[in-house]
DNA sequence: TCTTGTTATGTTATTTTATAACATTGCAAA
DNA sequence: TTTGCAATGTTATAAAATAACATAACAAGA
């Protein structure tokens, strides 16, 4: 959060109430939330709770790197590293929906690039979401 | 189409009429479809044309490998390697939509399988969708 | 001061994507 | 032949996302 009012600020971003609201949402959370999942809690709280509403905080959020959507579950989550998060990568337990943010080192998987390059694609962005059991999870279903 | 065909008499799956004709639509569109293009697509050829009616067929599909969701365009698209699909990863142009599947030769990218591995995490499944731009794509936006 | 441009918000309605739930059919094995 | 199972048909609804338009808040320039 401090992290993220230090860039909003070097920046001249406007972290404005909603959206301080929206990412303190989900830092409390430690699972991916749903838009509608964060409307509700926005809606506890007294806020506005249109689906624009969120729809705006989170692209605010997500276009800045304070906040992640993870394509493969329609869902978001905090960034964890907002002072310098590159090539974001992420580890979904399929058993309790916990998500592990780690960092790809590369641009592209190995193998992905190789294929990039040999057809002249130019890569931009890549997502990368794994799927599997946590530490806790490993053996339970 | 014939590959399908034989994993499925090779399985005892049953390519029903629906599931094929899903899988030709997938086939001859060169860019992914959604589930709803894909119903509109049915209807033209007089099939019933209810939201489950694609759905059932897409996840057989998937399911089975013969096709695969993108799941950052939330879209499906026919496998191209049915025979012998394993990591599939896809190479998505923002500007012509057009998608290429390739293999990711590791079962993770670097980096994110140290990161697994570091904290317990056992990967089962990757998504990995790359973004950027197509050699005809490239330095026209 | 005004007025203009810009950024953010509020609100209604709608579109797009996906699934729940339940009845029915067709077929193969007991 | 009836029982079980997989697939289908259909209605309804949930869940996710955006379009469109009106309003507010505020700073920069005339």
């Amino acid at each position: 959060m401090a992290a993220t009012e230090a860039t909003c600020a070097a920046q001249g971003l406007q972290l404005t109430t909603t959206r301080r609201r929206v990412l303190e949402i989900l830092l409390e959370e430690h699972r991916p939330l749903g838009a509608y999942g964060i409307l509700e809690r926005l809606r506890e709280f007294g806020h506005p709770s249109q689906p624009p509403v969120a729809y705006r905080a989170l692209e605010f959020l997500t276009t800045h790197g304070f906040a992640h959507k993870i394509a493969s579950l329609n869902a978001y989550v905090a960034c964890a590293n907002p002072a310098g998060c590159e090539r974001p990568a992420f580890l979904i337990c399929t058993n309790c929906e916990r998500v592990a943010e780690t960092a790809a080192v590369a641009s592209a998987a190995p193998g992905v690039a190789d294929a990039a390059r040999s057809i002249g694609f130019a890569i931009k962005r890549e997502v990368v979401e794994a799927q599997g059991q946590c530490s806790s999870c490993v053996g339970n279903t």
